[in-house]
DNA sequence: TGATTTATGTACCGCTTCGTATAAATAAGC
DNA sequence: GCTTATTTATACGAAGCGGTACATAAATCA
């Protein structure tokens, strides 16, 4: 059932002229607030109450906004995502040498599992996939794509640097990427924990020298 | 308030003669149970008829027998450990070589978090420390010291290996138990999201493969 | 046998949960 | 100004929640 075709509004442009009410939020920002209680106490322990009260939506306009409890965590998720694959953009510079490149990338990682109001919050991804949420395969879906994507960021990361000669060639980037994200998954769990920085840190000082080394 | 002598049972011995009604279930039992359904959805998706149901107590029996929730969460959370520690107590050997007594560990490690009838549950130490039950000082306590558990056994591991030559003089023994753990966690997240045992077994072998280098 | 002790089974309580029905508000189109 | 479209706001409802009161059952003790 093809709708007509509605006039669109220029990509980045003005706003356009719907035609009722004008909504009250904008999409992204109630999505972050969204993620932030989520985050925080995880899904089941949140309530759509919590998320109308973080979001400033009220009940309905939550669920027509973004559907029920698990539509919304789902949308969350990709938007959890996004922020995360931004930064790590950021982050990223082919002409730096491999432990630097790194340190920076766990020093991003570490700002964003100790950050919250309410106190480190770890991984999203981590905190997804031990979730009960996780028995949902589109769920379970996006969490495979979010540890896989990371692993692929840290084996391109060494295969650069291996094909600049930091790394010897007997080097397996994907076993070290592997590692990585294993390192990026142990201080997203002790974080949690409240496991203080400077001990990350110092976990990831040790591991980054096993890893560069080969 | 000092109680009056009751006398105890002796300590390994024939059941006390016990004065009311005697009790239908064994403690152990019921723990192990309510620990199945924990380990499956987490603190918050998990309800006192979820609990009673697999125990088969009822909720004033489950309440007077482990106190509320969260008490019982924590007394299945011990349970846990020592159920772990002991399989891993198990698996120690002094006079084994490093690689197979690594792999031993890890396919242990396997086994538990690929367990379970409604899928792979993890790990209860990271399903913990990623609930929202974490805010809880006590549950937290409980954390951290699983976790530096983990940390130390793995540590005395990479120790005896380098007494014994098989470790270069100049690995760090603690550099090496925190990418052995942060290896159980990465496993335990990954079969949680339903990755593939074989799957998780490559990744196993490859980071032994590090470890053992140094 | 009757009192006492301990555990079980049923039923209930007040509260919270997710979701929705309905009415009011605010915009554009005619 | 009236209609239509879209959103917000209030209020409700059925179900589920953690926890407990109360009566019953099953054992020991005297």
């Amino acid at each position: 059932m093809p709708e007509p075709a509605r006039p669109q509004p220029p990509a980045g442009g003005i706003p356009p002229k719907r035609r009722g009410r004008p909504r009250a939020y904008e999409p992204d920002v109630a999505l972050s607030r969204a993620l932030d209680v989520f985050w925080k106490d995880g899904f089941a322990a949140t309530s759509l109450d919590d998320l109308s009260a973080a979001t400033g939506m009220n009940r309905p306009s939550l669920y027509g906004a973004f559907g029920d409890k698990r539509e919304l965590y789902k949308k969350t998720y990709e938007s959890y995502r996004n922020r995360a694959r931004a930064r790590m953009g950021e982050a990223f510079a082919a002409d730096m040498p491999l432990r630097p490149m790194l340190l920076r990338i766990y020093g991003i990682a570490l700002d964003m599992y100790l950050s919250g109001e309410g106190g480190p919050r770890g991984c999203f991804t981590v905190m997804t996939a031990t979730s009960e949420a996780v028995f949902d395969p589109d769920i379970r879906a996006l969490v495979v794509s979010g540890l896989g994507e990371m692993d692929r960021f840290f084996a391109r990361l060494f295969k650069i640097a291996q094909e600049r000669g930091e790394l010897a060639a007997s080097a397996d980037p994907q076993v070290l990427a592997n590692l990585a994200s294993a390192t990026i998954h142990t201080i997203a769990i002790r974080a949690r924990a409240q496991i203080p920085r400077a001990e990350l840190e110092a976990l990831v000082n040790g591991a980054v020298d096993v890893m560069v080394r080969g």
